[in-house]
DNA sequence: GCTGGCACTTGAAGTGTATGAGTGCTAATT
DNA sequence: AATTAGCACTCATACACTTCAAGTGCCAGC
């Protein structure tokens, strides 16, 4: 069924309301906030009809109406405005986008800071959910019991571990071992490793087989802890400041989901590139309660998704702000991998690319 | 004023009783728990008393008494027994202080989740809050926009960042880079550079002057950055199954304290080695609410503590428990380092030690 | 010095009532 | 046929009031 002109303002201004106050918001209230031409009788009869048809409902017979996800989506996909960043905003993202470049370790801290401070709600930033293959080793001596192994991955992120031994370390075993884990170990899927792998590579450590299993170890840790250390969240104190979020038990919902980072780099999955996706909590999957809402954007290096940036408010979030400074910020962001990052990784198919134009949101049919 | 053995075994047994139950504890209740040869009334008298002298206090006039920090820490230091750890739970900290030594960097998750899986309270493990100086600098070439610079510390702490160029980089460039930052940035602390240092670095890079400046602010940021990025919190959520938390408002302010990594790390400059502190929440200071009590114990290496872990928790917390597993988590941690880790650090004076006797608690002058 | 008894205090929990925002429905109006 | 005014009905919320139980302090008597 389509909506009429009437229908589409009026659940345009329920949103907005709901929106602003977290409020269940009632005829007499919008009749007396917009200036329809209709009393608040008619408004009454089509916020029913706009009930029926699934847009949106009532916490109970006596109460206002609240946006259904439904009407959530609708709202985000086809009637909000578009909101134009502040100066100031610009510059806060910005500064993210293009001078910390250069520090590829902390710049998802920045990034997910930024964001919050933006849009003042919980934010998030992660990297390196794909779980990449590694392209090559590389080892540096600390001392003789120390030293560092570093998995330079072919996404072009880095990892690295401090290994402490039993035995003495010099540059000859460091220099074996590289090798050897360059030989076996590389351009490789975590799953491919077998037996064979393993033999091959005690064959490979030669003289220095003593270390190989604490090495495969390490390097085993390394590639399985791939999502989890890099989920960096932000301001999850501001989360507590939304009156949905005044109850512990919701609290302590939404904080175990985000404590189990697992669970939550598995949701990143669903994004898709240069797209805004826009995900509610719901009582049947346990992703977080019904009150919660994720909104995020992914980070793509030619094409291939690296990661994603986003925030964790309240259903009823500003989402016109939210999708504008997510945009802005992880197109802008995009735009600067791909120009600067190093040689361009076989993958030439363009982005599904979506300009700004406030009409993110993953769009799904609904019943 | 000495409190004789009838009012010791009182107030031993307020705390546990209100450890165990969290709700104020009455003469009636005691009577009826413990078996004191005496009537409720003498146990009133008693309490009366206690409470004057200042162990105890009343929420208000017909309520039970609850402990106040001095009766906490008298508590903790004279009465409570010592807590013997089940084997399960030794298991659990003992696989991490042995296995995972060989890890430094995941050592600290890894600790904090054995810590907060043993105690039940959200815990905390942190590392290399001294800001230590460098030792030397590395550096690997990862692609020709990319190379790592690994910063080794004198404490045997490894740091390292991904830097991003703009500019092709080769293994001359690493090379000049890695001589220079040797020369100028190493055995030095952050504040004693100053301009002399800035241009002599310059010199030395030669004709790669150009890197300088990006260089020194990856520098720059790796030594601000010592202590936040090292703080690993386990099991928040374990914090808000607490009756004292069951209020947004002072979840929000533990949360805040745990988000702003620097005044937890402030905290923790308190530590004694060798020794577990108490600190509790206060109105006055800003540290967290009045209901929170942190517990920690440092970790040393020859003396010299390099990190902590702790929990975090209500005043009432199982401080038997707490403290047994902190103590022998660290104790047994710090032996472990001391006979791995590397040459030994020039610092020979003998920890402060205390054996795990559940006399722990940091000793203050209480008014 | 200890105890039983009693008056007193106080927060928590429960009950009843009024209030007000909001709805749905119907009959009247345009 | 669409809109409106009016009215009865529904609930959540707030508030006053009562009751209840736990606990104290104190005192007279053992």
């Amino acid at each position: 069924m389509e909506l009429n002109e009437r229908k589409k303002a009026i659940l345009k201004s329920v949103v907005d309301s709901y929106i602003a106050t977290g409020e269940p918001v009632g005829s007499k209230y919008l009749k007396a906030k917009e200036d329809f031409n209709v009393s608040s009788a008619t408004i009454r009869n089509e916020m029913s009809e706009l009930e029926n048809m699934g847009y949106l409902e009532q916490p109970h017979t006596s109460a206002g109406r609240v946006p259904t996800e439904k009407g959530y989506r609708t709202y985000v996909n086809n009637l909000m405005g578009k909101y134009y960043l502040a100066m100031d905003e610009v510059e806060v993202l910005d500064e993210v986008i293009e001078s910390k470049l250069s520090e590829l370790g902390s710049l998802m801290e920045e990034a997910s800071h930024a964001i919050g401070e933006v849009t003042n709600y919980t934010s998030f930033a992660f990297i390196g959910g794909s779980g990449s293959e590694a392209e090559r080793y590389e080892t540096v001596l600390i001392d003789s019991y120390d030293f560092l192994l570093v998995m330079i991955c072919r996404d072009g992120s880095v990892k690295s571990r401090q290994v402490k031994t039993r035995k003495i370390v010099d540059e000859k075993m460091l220099e074996v071992t590289k090798n050897a884990l360059n030989k076996c170990f590389s351009m490789i899927s975590p799953d491919q490793v077998n037996l064979g792998t393993v033999v091959a590579f005690e064959e490979e450590m030669g003289d220095y087989k003593e270390f190989a299993t604490l090495l495969m170890r390490v390097v085993n840790e390394m590639f399985v802890s791939f999502d989890s250390e890099q989920v960096h969240i932000d301001g999850v104190t501001k989360l507590l400041s939304y009156p949905e979020f005044y109850n512990v038990a919701k609290v302590q919902s939404v904080l175990s989901m985000i404590e189990e980072r697992k669970r939550f780099s598995e949701l990143m999955k669903k994004a898709v590139p240069g797209q805004t996706s826009i995900v509610f909590g719901d009582e049947s999957e346990n992703i977080a309660p019904p009150e919660t809402g994720f909104v995020f954007h992914p980070i793509t290096v030619k094409g291939k998704v690296i990661g994603a940036v986003g925030v964790i408010g309240p259903k009823r979030m500003d989402y016109k702000k939210v999708i504008a400074s997510l945009d802005y910020f992880a197109d802008g962001l995009t735009e600067q991998m791909d120009k600067e990052f190093k040689t361009p990784v076989k993958q030439p198919e363009k982005p599904n690319k979506l300009i700004g134009d406030g009409k993110g949101g993953q769009r799904e049919e609904e019943q």
